[in-house]
DNA sequence: CGGTGTGTTGAATGGTCTCAACACCTGTGG
DNA sequence: CCACAGGTGTTGAGACCATTCAACACACCG
């Protein structure tokens, strides 16, 4: 494949399209933060290269929609930083929120040749932007990848399921609870402190949208989970999480 | 990640041949009915050849449950003849049911090794069952077959988020629309005559399950559509569609 | 400073659930 | 033939949880 002719010089501010920040085709993929994770870690650092090939390192501003809904699905993402909110909507604005994806996540699989959903950066946010035929060569390459890509699709389909339980048949206490948990699951592990704190990128509004309530309700219940002791709300979307196996039990519906 | 689109487009459907019942070992792959769809048809006669040798044919009696939740994930499933129904629980019994699987699906894949959720036969339902190991063998010689698990795996991710939109964010008229809806289009393509057919194998309270709902609430909004001119009730378990544009409107939440 | 976006809290509404009764079907057995 | 039981589905009445509508606090930023 010839090299990538790609618009060399410095990053625009602004850019309507997409900013091309620092380097062009990733060629530093050897020292990428996310050599470790995702699917680059399926590869040797020499297939990385020609994978990095197929690459251009994208920068996102928060609130940047980066996969529209319905949008000729031409690209695939790899996040390298920041975090981005998976949703679907209805015509009259409604909006579920189908998952929030950080640094390591592939995405962009769609099964026609349209995206089913849409994609949002909460924070700041890059990516890894491969073309679809560019990666699609990649893949055929190295088999390696696509047993990669299984592996993330059934991790997703895991927690899609789980979804579906807490959005079918938990309460707004027991939503709340699972989300929380699951955030102290993702920042400490299965070893959580009394006091963990938890940082959000995202709103109210966004974790609404992502366990099916309203944000008062998420407010209210919030507030509950505090008064209860569960919970201490520091300064900015800061939570320290008081009673970690209390939470848990919550989550899992295991109170009365 | 999300829903792929690296895999090809679906196969077309083709007829169906005779069920080779009481076979061991799956000898007889080449005339199975599902030979068109699902996994088997990424292989060729030869190749299907020894995947069946890694096969074991099970028939299964209605509300059999084949897959336990939380149990060792040793097996993979490819349904052959039936309708199951997969599912997550809550310890004091809710239920949420994932998805209603037919001929041609395939499930038991685990990220970690035991499944995340339960399956549950609903009529009699016939499986070629593969045992994890014996699966990966077969599957390490044709990467073709690991093509076609990412694109059933895209695709049911894709079913997923649709859920979780349903089950987040429309109402229980919406739901059952949706639920309809998407039965018709199973049965009869994208072109849906007025006064369609259609015949559940499941329960209301199987349907309750699927949509987040009660049967009572199921039960009302069937009666209120069938008032609204909808639907039209037959015996059994089987429902004409009277009005297939008006359902997909409410279904897409396009109704006031 | 005012303006906007975000978060919290209160009061009232309403959609769905809970509890309850009843209809229907099927298979069983007198 | 009928009586009966159990499973399934429908319908009604009231309760409740989450929503809707509203007001206000707060931070940030021009």
């Amino acid at each position: 494949m010839a090299p990538s002719s790609l618009p060399e010089g410095q990053p625009a501010l602004r850019p309507r399209r997409l900013v091309i920040a620092g380097m062009e085709g990733c060629t530093g993929c050897a020292v990428c933060e996310v050599r470790a994770r995702g699917i680059c870690s399926a590869l040797n650092d020499q297939e990385l290269e020609q994978l990095a090939r197929a690459a251009v390192r994208v920068t996102m501003p928060p609130g940047r929609v980066f996969v529209e809904e319905g949008a000729k699905a031409d690209a695939f993402f790899n996040i390298t930083a920041g975090t981005a909110k998976l949703f679907k909507s209805l015509p009259d604005g409604r909006r579920q929120i189908t998952g929030f994806v950080g640094v390591g996540h592939f995405l962009g699989l769609a099964v026609s040749d349209r995206y089913a959903f849409g994609a949002e950066a909460i924070d700041q946010v890059k990516v890894c932007r491969f073309s679809r035929e560019r990666l699609e060569m990649v893949v055929e390459e190295f088999p390696r990848l696509e047993r990669r890509l299984l592996s993330e699709a059934a991790n997703e389909l895991v927690a899609a399921q789980e979804q579906m339980l807490l959005l079918g048949r938990k309460t707004a206490r027991e939503r709340v609870a699972s989300f929380l948990y699951e955030q102290l699951l993702d920042g400490y592990g299965n070893d959580i402190p009394s006091g963990a704190k938890l940082h959000f990128p995202m709103t109210r509004a966004d974790i609404a949208d992502f366990l099916g309530l309203t944000v008062e309700t998420v407010s209210r219940t919030l507030s509950g989970l505090r008064r209860d002791g569960l919970l201490a709300m520091g300064a900015g979307h800061e939570i320290s999480v008081m009673a970690p196996a209390r939470l848990q039990a919550i989550a899992k519906g295991e109170e009365g």
